[in-house]
DNA sequence: TCTTTATTTCGTAAATTAACGAAATAAAAC
DNA sequence: GTTTTATTTCGTTAATTTACGAAATAAAGA
């Protein structure tokens, strides 16, 4: 979740995903739209891949992204947990790791 | 916005929120709870106040530390607006930046 | 007033991030 | 098989972040 959080920081980042919310697009059509260099939004992109909240599809050279919106259950309920105070007692679930390290 | 999720992006942070939302803390509570030094943990005070993220109060020498609960709101209509496809039409809002901005 | 306590500011060093253009890769089109 | 197109990797530089200990600040207690 860490990772989510890193890759949420980047304004250029919230922009591509911004983007990909409306609709899939290759990584060409992204660097139509944003002012980065295309080497620079490569590195964006992987940053994202690696937080898991875009997902990769490839036809010949071309690279089509997607978001992966199956994260955002995780990260909303990271949220909740950060600042909800529901856990005074022993937890139920499976992962008994720290709010803060999720 | 930018700033909450790069405030949320440290561990170390996200550590301090977690703690905080149990009780409030002076900065001296928070330090033996975390192994960093006072003068670090300073640093990340600052950062989660300028994110609006905790609240001071000061009595004496001593600073307590709250968390801001009223930014969480902000917060989960931003990742949610990060995600879902809803403005497709003409804002009805006032604030007509775009979802990354914010 | 002198000392202690709580916290911040300052100076510095190391690590990470973000940016660029050039070169590399790899599939497609000619 | 050579060229074009799409994208990534590499090397480099600049900026930002994170950490530390020492010094500064400022209120409280002796």
């Amino acid at each position: 979740m860490s990772d989510v959080y890193q890759a949420l920081s980047s304004p250029v980042r919230r922009q591509i995903l911004s983007l990909l919310k409306h609709k899939d697009m290759t990584a060409g059509e992204v660097s139509e739209k944003i002012n980065v260099a295309k080497s620079t939004l490569s590195g964006h992109f992987n940053v994202l891949k690696t937080a898991n909240l875009v997902v990769t599809s490839k036809e010949g050279t071309t690279i089509t992204y997607s978001l992966n919106t199956s994260v955002v259950e995780d990260l909303l309920s990271s949220v909740m947990s950060l600042f909800a105070d529901t856990n005074r007692h022993q937890p139920k679930e499976d992962d008994q790791r720290s709010d803060y390290e999720r």
